[in-house]
DNA sequence: AACCAGGCTGCGC
DNA sequence: GCGCAGCATGGT
């Protein structure tokens, strides 16, 4: 199966921000691909992706997928890449910022990766709150171990993010045993539960009208506060406008740029997200890859 | 060892 | 409606 790639998409530049520096056990990137498994309607795959001149090449590892099944996991990698995004009027806003102008061509091609499904991207950024990522990734891959599916192949054991069935029916001690807090064990289990009486899903939330709507929807479960649900909804429904405001590495990447002192400059805040409307996703999400960069040059 | 981390809830005004 | 303390649990 083949994907063929747009204008300003590089697949060197995702895969560069897929493996970044943090231990993610969603998938596994080697050299010139990434493999990852997925259920496509409870059925389990695992699929590598990969590149030639022209296009994306999905290659299915493990499962035996029919037409219909082939189409969603190509759905899928065409949403988790962004792959029918123009990033043209993008680059456009960027070069008048003189900050951060830079980043069209320092990044080019990068595409704001995606969690497609908001089961997963809610527990990930409940999981993520007030907490530094590498606890974080070490708490999420606990559970996921715990509790997901796993498909074993090339000698790799590759994990599914745990469905909602599973995590709905867990209690607060057994996540309090792999160093949840009280607090977030709650959350994610009442968050699963949700899932798994249908009083929340994907669909619901993109069934209603506006932004704000789909954030109100969110922020009624407990645990989900403004940011996690722009996150979510960042990541997850791919709402161009949502911001995760306040959020600590968003704050640090404007800081080095220059664009703000200290934490109440809100008002120059709210003036650079003004000249990228419709694109404030993408900037928040080429700024978190600025960090990355700084991280690694150390 | 103190301060920080991709926040949230609950309370007082 | 807004601000702020208190919170929980490791990382650096």
């Amino acid at each position: 199966m083949q994907l063929s790639k747009p204008p300003l998409f590089s697949f060197d530049e995702c895969l560069w921000f897929l493996d970044r520096r943090y231990d993610e056990c969603m998938y596994q990137v080697n050299k010139a691909e990434v493999v990852k498994a997925i259920f496509i309607d409870r059925t389990p795959f695992l699929f590598s992706v990969r590149q030639n001149n022209e296009e994306l090449l999905i290659k299915v590892l493990v499962g035996k997928p029919d037409r219909k099944q082939m189409a969603a996991i190509a759905d899928y990698v065409a949403d988790w890449f962004d792959i029918n995004t123009n990033l043209q009027p993008f680059y456009s806003l960027l070069s008048k910022n003189k900050k951060l102008a830079y980043m069209a061509t320092e990044f080019k091609g990068l595409r704001l990766i995606g969690i497609p499904d908001l089961f997963e991207a809610l527990c990930w950024s409940i999981i993520g709150q007030q907490i530094n990522l590498t606890f974080a990734y070490k708490l999420k891959r606990r559970m996921v171990e715990a509790f997901g599916e796993r498909i074993e192949y090339g000698g790799h054991i590759y994990f599914l993010f745990p469905e909602c069935e599973r995590l709905a029916a867990l209690t607060v001690p057994e996540l309090r045993a792999m160093q949840f807090s009280d607090k977030k064990a709650e959350y994610v289990i009442t968050i699963a539960r949700a899932f798994a009486q249908k009083q929340l899903s994907k669909e619901l939330i993109q069934s209603l009208p506006d932004l704000k709507s789909k954030q109100e929807a969110l922020i009624q479960f407990k645990g989900i506060g403004i940011w996690t649900a722009n996150y979510a909804l960042m990541k997850s429904l791919r709402q161009p406008a949502s911001v995760p405001h306040g959020d600590v590495g968003l704050l640090n990447a404007l800081s080095n740029h220059g664009i703000k002192k200290d934490r109440s400059e809100t008002v120059k805040i709210e003036r650079l997200f003004k000249q990228f409307k419709g694109w404030e996703s993408y900037l928040v999400f080429y700024l978190w890859r600025s960090l990355a960069v700084r991280e690694i040059n150390h």
